[in-house]
DNA sequence: TGAAAATCGT
DNA sequence: ACGATTTTCA
């Protein structure tokens, strides 16, 4: 059987809420070391990849590897029923149909379960390359959604380009031409929840569709910091890390076009 | 070359936000003493004028007079990427065809430019006359846009009638009638921001179409007081000053008819 | 007074 | 699903 506690009964609310909308049913796979999942879009663009350390839940057992496939929308309704400082655990016994959540409040005066149906889903289990990056970006979450819902104002492609001086965001559309450059910030008297680091082997610039970025920074609760990983005709990687949990990666390949 | 530096960045944005629900582009004006800005409203009742001072900027340079036609609309969306902290620069040059906003966090560790393509509008500078106003109030800037609102449940016209014992504002519609008065509060335990002054040569009564004047309260968030100005048979006057850097006022003219 | 949350409307 | 608005809380 699969059991798996979690005090902190928000992040999964958030974790869900982060996938949901790109994704709308995804297998969850569990095995004694955690719980994972990887899914493409339903318009086969992007790509979702959720890791829980199994040492990263309060309590967590797995008998043998779980396969449970979970209409994401229904669990995010599920979870709406856990407030957010209510304890959560999964369980699915071997060979189940169904998954169940419990809620229990701090005090464990009040518990709350619900059954999910489990389904059958194609598992297009992608191998993701190991790739070695040539720019790594790690910043304010919050900044990052920010400058992907603005920029959208203008256009839909955003141009990324990682350079010596700084970060540079540029869209460009009917109205008019934006830029927003950011720049590498780790004086002292930055407030680490606003710190930008920037390590770059040589200059990247590449297209991205703002759309994707956009329901990628769905996930900006999850952590106060995103990094950004890019390389030349790769796929770019979006990952929220969840310190002593796990992390949400996101990765969208580069448009080709070099023009918008 | 044109190029004006203003640290209060967010002004600029409740300046756009005040006129674009107004008029949807205009011509601003600039020369060496400042920008200004006349547009009539889209249905031609009623008129807005924009003044702000060079002195009123950080910096301010204008070689020659420019018009910059611009859609308020695209501004309003572009100065939504403009942090209410940020340090906005406008710039354009001679014969440009496009302005360019430039915003700047305090540490400058953030820049973003945004380009907005500039537009040939028709300029109706239209001459306002001098008027000397038989009544002037002076009143807090909310309440005026709370009297305007809630009169609007009622009706469409609202009578402001100005005499020695206050303001008269009244409404009258199918669902009922209302009146809303408000009286000179100068006394000594009067904060500031609640002071009411109605300075009166002769009784003034005149009907105006509320729609318009919920329009120009969109300028609240400019200013702590709004002042009033009228007289028999000329436009109202409703201004919102901006210490130090201008104003933003507009004018509409009184209703004929004598009964709602 | 401002910010956050919830709700509404597109 | 998103933005805008409104309402509420701090």
């Amino acid at each position: 059987m699969f059991e798996a506690r979690l005090t902190a009964g928000s992040m999964l609310k958030k974790i869900t809420d982060a996938m949901k909308d790109l994704v709308t049913e995804a297998n969850f796979d569990c095995s004694s070391t955690g719980i994972s999942l990887q899914a493409m879009d339903s318009s086969h663009v992007s790509l979702v990849a959720l890791l829980l350390r199994a040492d990263g839940f309060d309590h967590f057992r797995c008998d043998r590897n779980l396969q449970l496939g979970i209409n994401l929308g229904s669990m995010a309704k599920v979870l709406k029923c856990c407030n957010n400082d209510d304890i959560v655990t999964l369980k699915a016994d071997d060979n189940a149909d169904a998954m169940t959540f419990m809620f229990e409040n701090q005090t464990q005066d009040r518990i709350s379960d619900f059954e999910l149906k489990l389904m059958d889903i194609d598992s297009e289990h992608l191998g993701i390359p190991d790739t070695d990056y040539k720019a790594m970006i790690s910043m304010p979450a919050g900044e990052f959604q920010r400058i992907c819902r603005d920029l959208q104002i203008l256009g839909d492609t955003v141009t990324i380009a990682v350079g010596k001086d700084g970060v540079k965001f540029s869209v460009s559309g009917e109205m008019g031409s934006g830029n927003m450059t950011i720049r590498q910030n780790t004086s002292v008297d930055t407030k680490e929840e606003e710190q930008v680091t920037i390590e770059m082997e040589e200059p990247v610039t590449l297209n991205f569709a703002l759309r994707y970025l956009n329901f990628f920074t769905k996930a900006t609760p999850l952590s106060g910091t995103v990094c950004l990983q890019l390389s030349k005709d790769v796929p770019l990687v979006v990952e929220y890390a969840m310190p002593d949990l796990g992390h949400v990666r996101y990765y969208l390949a580069p448009k080709i076009e070099d023009e918008a």
